[in-house]
DNA sequence: TCTATATTGACACTCCACCTGTCAATCTGA
DNA sequence: TCAGATTGACAGGTGGAGTGTCAATATAGA
């Protein structure tokens, strides 16, 4: 009974420390980003299509789970900035894919490479395993509360 | 040197999970605010005068990192609907505590005891070291991204 | 006790990250 | 071929913040 008490309330806590991790990490990531004209958002959908090489701006709102109007905006601010560049979508003739520029790879990996930096220093301080336990069950429980908020309750 | 790489893709996946949790947890609490006529942010800011009994608005803002001119919008909108009531500060005249009503502390206390009975659900799927390792290292993680995000980098 | 400094409440304004709705163009599939 | 879905573009809205400022009040130091 004492157990499960404390289980609970060690799981609220990590759920309620979510939210002031993410705001310190996105203003960690937002100074190396001064100079750059980019925001987090731009920063992830940029990283979004350097990982998937080129994606439509649909597919890029899915993986952020954001709406494509706005992923729309953003992309054309990167487009009018030469960052990425229209290619042609052979699933789609209206709908081009979006690619990086040379420009908008080399900063986009200058900027990630100063972040995973970082994070390898943070890494040492931690152990490997709870690292591991940590993502796993942090990603568990976004999954499970996702669901219990779409579904009913 | 494989399993420092590892570590440190591990950790900056820990680190962006952080905004899928939030987002899933903050819309379930959401489904269970809806007509209460209360915000997320309400219900925080009342969850920290149910704990600590009264509080000036400067404080609140102190202890949830806002600014207190937000805290204070809220709280004058808590005020309105008879949730929280001013109560004298004998530190300071025209600073007054506040304080829940019975009608703001019986519907935080049915807020609260919804979210607490999900989340206990939730903690029987996981291990009581696994949720305790997670809590440690996802806090210790905050603290060390907001003191580099403070400081210099 | 007087005064300089700090704290507070209140208000106005701005910004960002989104969302919703709509339209015309284009695409896809039955 | 044509109805229905997808897409880009645009307009407008909302909520959760931050900033700046002012006057009122408090507090602490000389």
């Amino acid at each position: 009974m004492y157990i499960v008490m404390m289980k609970s309330d060690d799981l609220y806590n990590v759920i309620w420390m979510s939210r002031p991790l993410m705001q310190a990490a996105e203003a960690l990531v937002e100074k190396g980003l001064a100079g750059t004209g980019l925001t987090v958002r731009t920063r992830a959908v940029l990283e979004m299509v350097l990982q998937h090489g080129q994606l439509s701006v649909p597919d890029i709102a899915h993986h952020l789970s954001i709406k494509r109007q706005y992923v729309q905006v953003m992309i054309n601010e990167t487009l009018v900035e030469g960052l990425t560049c229209k290619v042609a979508n052979p699933r789609h003739k209206s709908s081009p894919l979006i690619a990086l520029t040379d420009k908008g790879r080399s900063l986009t990996e200058k900027v990630m490479a100063r972040e995973k930096s970082i994070i390898a220093g943070l890494a040492a301080d931690f152990d490997a395993r709870d690292i591991s336990v940590t993502l796993e069950l942090t990603s568990a429980l976004a999954r499970k509360l996702k669901m219990l908020a779409e579904e009913g309750v």
